[in-house]
DNA sequence: CTAAAATTTAACCAATTGGTTAAAAATATT
DNA sequence: AATATTTTTAACCAATTGGTTAAATTTTAG
């Protein structure tokens, strides 16, 4: 007996993660899901059986591959300085890629900051920054690098990483930059952001 | 004859406000900005005839406000270094007293980026960031600070400043904090932001 | 192959939404 | 004070929205 076809299922939360990241929730509309999934809206019902619980599912999807990704990359054996580059590389590479994804889950998680606080009390801080937290203590006890915390310092990586993109309209406008000025300058950041955080840190 | 109320209009703009920081233009409702107003629905009508109308005139005021901010203190004569340090105070200052205005920028300037780089077009990059620009590059030449452009300097002060706020339900959801302790980290911020850029470009 | 179960659809529904209309109320003018 | 003008309101409207229902269609099981 065939449960729910998967890959309808498939489709439609494809369908709507599109539409949920271009508009957010407040602004998508259940017949756009549809129209993008090629399905009757009335099968959206059928399988999420609401708006909110689809948005749930998309949200939650958006959320853990960001925090895997971020997790994955702070645990990597790597000296510190080079695993400062490889952050910035990954994050603006991985951000090129996914144009709407950083406003969607900075949006929404402004619009209903319970749903994220709630989700990662659940998560010890020590499972996404313990490594790096000991990296970062090592280095400073070793003289090598100006005294900073973990924290402080993942804030700010992620700032210089992650804030050029979502203000992506403002940067452009402000400095008069088409689309591939633009990306051409993101690209450039690679190497530059990375330099910038190495020597604010290093002594 | 009297004109429109002047005092109406007014209650009627500072309603929408902050129900459009609050909800965006998406998520917010005509009735909630007029019991937000004190007024019947309609009456945001007389006065501003749409939806979208109030809202180009809220969204009009928040970038000026920005805008202007910023030009503000860029065009200040002062030694790069406590220029830096000013800057990043005032932000800091100021986004601590306007909790939901950078994300709501930010999300509908992502949602409708034409509306900001249409503005941005008629306006000089110069007018920005002229002062600033000719400082850094005296200093550069000076030797008394590594090659960076203007523009990118300008980047990663805002970034540094902004993004902490926007991200805010997160940083908080990873690092565990409450409110106070998350007001007071950014309290502690003015200094250290400051110190990591001055760091991260002196020679 | 038949019947049961699952999936998909078209039609429908109640509530909400931005906006309109006309009357009531307030203010200004003469 | 009477009248004209402006502001404000309550009632109304058409369209849209998320969701429901029942029938049609497809798939599965025996």
């Amino acid at each position: 007996m065939k449960k729910k076809d998967k890959n309808t299922e498939q489709v439609i939360l494809l369908a709507a993660r599109k539409v949920f990241i271009e508009k957010g929730l407040a602004g998508s509309r259940m017949q756009d899901i549809a129209n993008q999934a090629g399905h009757n809206k009335a099968l959206l019902h059928y399988y999420f059986t609401s708006k909110n619980k689809l948005f749930d599912i998309v949200f939650e999807q958006e959320i853990g591959s960001f925090f895997s990704h971020l997790a994955g990359i702070l645990a990597e054996e790597l000296p510190l300085f080079e695993k400062i580059e490889k952050i910035v590389s990954l994050d603006i590479d991985r951000l090129t890629q996914l144009p709407g994804m950083p406003n969607f889950i900075i949006n929404e998680m402004n619009q209903n900051p319970d749903v994220i606080l709630k989700r990662l009390k659940k998560i010890p801080v020590e499972m996404i920054l313990g490594n790096f937290q000991k990296q970062v203590n090592a280095e400073i006890k070793m003289g090598a690098i100006r005294k900073i915390t973990a924290q402080q310092l993942l804030i700010n990586i992620q700032s210089l990483c992650i804030f050029p993109f979502i203000a992506r309209p403002m940067v452009r406008g402000i400095f008069q930059m088409d689309e591939k000025a633009y990306l051409a300058m993101m690209q450039k950041r690679k190497t530059e952001v990375a330099a910038f955080i190495i020597n604010a840190i290093k002594v």
